[in-house]
RNA sequence: GCGGGAGUAGUUCAGCUGGUUAGAACGCUGCCCUGUCACGGCAGAGGCCGCGGGUUCGAAUCCCGUCUCUCGCGCCA
C-alpha cells in the first residue's frame, strides 16, 4: 500500500494514527540531530519530521530534493508556538517510523519549491518539472476545471459532444494547413483541421441539432504570446434553426457563469449578459480595433469639424485631401508635467506618425501646441472641461482609427486607467463580407466566406459588394479575441453568387467544397455557431500573460517541443515508403 | 522574412565610460546544529562570459558576423 491519505488530508482529527504518505520531498530542513521533510502531492504538503533516535536518520538525511518517497509514521500534535497556518496540514505533523525510497531524483536543473521565473528553454526541456510547480501545476488543474465546467453547462443545454477527423483534407481559405503524407496515395496529403468547421456544419444538416466539441485546431501559423504554435483547442459548437442572436443567447450564460464561477477572487467583476453588441464600424471609429478593451475608458472622437477651415494648416490641408481629425479625450491631465505631452509624442513618432498634438484646458484657458490656431468657436466645440486633454490624430480614415486605437492603449497603459478587476465581454457584429485586397485591388471575402450575407441573393445582386454586411461576429473579452462565429450560409445558389463576387467560379467551388456543397443540396437547416478559444479563455482566468502557461505540453516559439525533441528528422526508409525525397534549399 | 530585447557558475542575475584574481543568491559537497517550515552557521567546489572574427598593450565590456531564446510586425478565411 502506498498511502492510507493524501498530503492535504491529515488534520488534529487524525491524532496518534498510524500512517502512509507518498509524495516528492518538496524540501529537507536538517537541524543535525532533528530533520524536517515537506512531502508534497497533488493536493498539498505535510511536514514530516525524524530524530536522531531512529536508525534511518543518517540515510534520511542524504536525499535530494523531489524523490519520491512512501513514508509511514504516526499523526502528532504540533506544539502551539510550531503550529504553521500556511498549511492546511499545518496543525498536525507525522513523526517518521519507516521510510521507502520510491524513486531518487538526480540534482534539479530547475528548483521546484520556489515560484522565481525561470528561463523558458530549461522550462520547456525539463516541463514535468515545471508542472510540478506551483503556477504551473495551478493553472494546468484550472484548465481542467473550466473544460469540466464547460462540457457540463453545453451538455445541459442540450448540445452533444462529437469527435471529428484529425485526418482530413486541406482546406484553400485561411491559414497555412499542417500536411500529412498519404502512404497509400503518394504524392497526396492530408490536413490537419485548422477547425472542424465543415464537419459541423455536416453534422447539423445531418440533423443532431446542436454540436459542440472541445475541439483541437491545427495553424501552421508564426506564434504570438498569444497564439501558440501548432495546435489550439476551441469551444467549438454550432446550432440549427437558429439567428444570431440566438446564438448569443445560447453562449453567453455559458461564458459568463465559467468566468463568473472561475475568477480568482470576487472582487472581480464579469460583464453580466446580454453582452455589448458593438457593430464593426463602431468599434473602429471609438476603438481604433476589432478587439476593443472596454476595461478602458478613453474613448475616441471624431474632430475633423472643429479643424477645418482653421488656421491649423497642418490638419485643415490634410482634410482638403480628405484625411479626418481623430481626437481622444483624457480626464484629469492638469498635474502632467510637460515631459508626459513629450513623451507621448516621441512615442508616436517611434510608431510613425507625424507627432501627437494636444490641446489642454487648465485654470480656464486652453493650452498645448495646437490651441493658438483655432478661434474661441472652434474651441468651445472641443467641449472641454477644467484640467483635461484631448490628443489629436490627423490621417486618412482607416489609418487614423487605427493609430487612434494604439494611442487610446498607450495612454491607457501611462495612466494606469485600466479596471484590472474585470472581465468585460463585448460582441463585435455587421462584419463587412468582402475587403478590398491592397495588392491586387481584388475583392476578396474579408473573413469566413461561409458565413450568410445579411440581406442574402438581394444584397449580392444589387448592393456594392463592400457595403454588404455578413451575419458574422467575434466575441471578445478585455480586448482578446476569444473567437469568431457566423450564421452560416445554407442556400447553394447563395453560396455560389457569393463565391462568383470573390472571383471564384461555379467549378472552383464544386471542386473545393464538394462535400460540403452537396449536403446543402439535400435539405439543409438554417444554423450557425462560434468556437470561443479555450486556451485564451484559461489564460485571462488565470491571469497570465503566455499561452504556454496554461498548456501542459506547449511548443516554443519556433514550434519545437524541446522535450520531445519535435519536429525530427525521418529515416531514409520511411520516407521512401511515402514516397518523398527532401530537397537541399542551400 | 523583418525589427526590438536577451545570452556570464547547475539555475536566476550583477558586473560602469575597456584595466589584470569575473561576483551575489539559490542549488551542490564537507563540517556544526533538537523545532524548522525559503531553518541557521562555517568552509569549499563549480566559468571557453553563446560561437567565430576584428579593434586594442589589454575585451565579459567596443565593432562585425553567426547561432539560440523571447516580444512584436508580416502571417493568422
Amino acid at each position: 500500500m502506498y498511502r492510507t491519505h493524501l498530503c492535504n488530508q491529515l488534520n488534529i482529527q487524525n491524532l496518534e494514527e498510524k500512517v502512509i504518505l507518498s509524495g516528492w520531498v518538496d524540501t529537507i530542513r536538517d537541524h543535525g540531530n532533528l530533520l524536517f521533510i515537506d512531502l508534497r502531492d497533488n493536493f498539498g504538503i505535510t511536514q514530516c519530521v525524524i530524530d536522531g533516535s531512529n536508525k534511518l536518520f543518517e540515510k534520511i538525511s542524504n536525499l535530494n530534493n523531489e524523490s519520491v518517497l512512501r513514508i509511514s509514521g504516526i499523526v502528532v500534535k504540533r506544539s502551539d508556538e510550531t503550529i504553521n497556518k500556511n498549511l492546511h496540514t499545518g496543525d498536525i505533523e507525522v513523526k517518521i517510523e519507516e521510510y521507502e525510497l520510491l524513486s531518487n531524483s538526480d540534482i534539479l536543473p530547475l528548483p521546484v519549491n520556489s515560484d522565481i521565473e525561470y528561463g523558458e528553454e530549461i522550462r520547456l526541456k525539463y516541463r514535468f518539472l515545471d508542472l510540478r510547480r506551483n503556477k504551473l501545476h495551478s493553472n494546468i488543474l484550472l484548465r481542467n476545471k473550466i473544460i469540466t465546467d464547460i462540457r457540463k453547462k453545453m451538455n445541459d443545454r442540450g448540445f452533444i459532444e462529437f469527435q471529428t477527423p484529425i485526418l482530413t483534407s486541406s482546406s484553400p481559405e485561411g491559414a497555412r494547413d499542417y500536411l500529412v503524407p498519404s502512404r497509400i496515395h503518394q504524392g497526396k496529403f492530408y490536413a490537419l483541421p485548422q477547425a472542424p468547421q465543415q464537419f459541423k456544419q455536416l453534422l447539423m444538416i445531418a440533423g443532431f441539432d446542436k454540436y459542440f466539441q472541445i475541439a483541437p485546431c491545427f495553424r501552421d501559423e508564426d506564434s504570438r504570446a498569444d497564439r501558440s504554435p501548432g495546435e489550439f483547442y476551441q469551444l467549438d459548437f454550432e446550432m440549427s434553426f437558429v439567428t444570431q442572436e440566438d446564438v448569443f443567447n445560447a453562449i453567453e450564460p455559458v461564458l459568463f457563469e465559467v468566468f463568473n464561477e472561475n475568477k480568482k477572487n470576487d472582487d472581480i467583476k464579469v460583464s453580466p449578459y446580454p453582452f455589448k453588441r458593438i457593430p464593426y464600424n463602431d468599434t473602429m471609429e471609438f476603438y481604433g480595433t476589432d478587439k476593443p478593451d472596454l476595461r478602458n475608458p478613453l474613448k475616441i472622437e471624431d474632430y475633423t469639424t472643429v479643424f477645418k477651415g482653421s488656421n491649423f494648416k497642418i490638419f485643415s490641408s490634410q482634410i482638403e485631401k480628405g484625411s479626418v481629425v481623430k481626437g481622444i479625450i483624457v480626464k484629469n491631465t492638469g498635474d502632467q508635467p510637460r515631459s508626459f505631452f513629450d513623451k507621448l509624442n516621441n512615442w508616436a513618432r517611434e510608431e510613425g506618425a507625424a507627432g501627437l498634438g494636444y490641446i489642454s484646458f487648465t485654470d480656464n484657458s486652453f493650452k498645448g501646441p495646437i490651441a493658438k490656431n483655432l478661434n474661441d468657436d472652434q474651441l468651445s466645440l472641443l467641449k472641454l472641461t477644467e484640467n483635461d486633454s484631448i490628443f489629436f490624430i490627423c490621417d486618412k480614415l482607416k489609418e487614423a482609427q487605427l493609430f487612434s486605437g494604439k494611442v487610446r492603449e498607450k495612454i491607457c497603459n501611462d495612466l494606469n486607467l485600466l479596471d484590472k478587476n474585470s472581465f468585460e465581454f463585448c460582441w463585435i457584429v455587421d462584419f463587412p463580407m468582402y475587403e478590398i485586397d491592397e495588392k491586387t485591388n481584388k475583392i476578396q471575402f474579408s473573413h469566413n466566406p461561409f458565413s450568410m450575407p445579411q440581406g442574402e441573393m438581394e444584397a449580392l445582386e444589387k448592393k456594392d459588394p463592400l457595403d454588404i454586411k455578413a451575419y458574422q461576429y467575434d466575441i471578445v473579452c478585455n480586448g482578446v479575441e476569444l473567437s469568431s462565429g457566423a450564421i452560416r450560409n445554407h442556400k447553394p445558389e447563395i453560396m455560389y453568387k457569393a463565391f462568383d463576387i470573390a472571383g471564384y467560379s461555379k467549378e472552383d467551388l464544386e471542386k473545393k467544397f464538394s462535400g460540403m456543397l452537396n449536403a446543402l443540396k439535400f435539405g439543409a437547416p438554417p444554423h450557425g455557431g462560434s468556437a470561443p478559444g479555450i486556451d485564451r479563455i484559461v489564460m485571462l482566468l488565470a491571469d497570465e500573460p503566455n499561452i504556454r502557461e496554461v498548456i501542459a505540453f506547449p511548443m516554443n516559439q519556433q514550434a519545437m517541443d524541446l522535450m520531445m525533441n519535435a519536429p525530427a528528422s525521418i529515416d531514409k526508409e520511411r520516407l521512401e515508403e511515402l514516397g518523398i525525397k527532401l530537397i537541399d534549399k542551400n
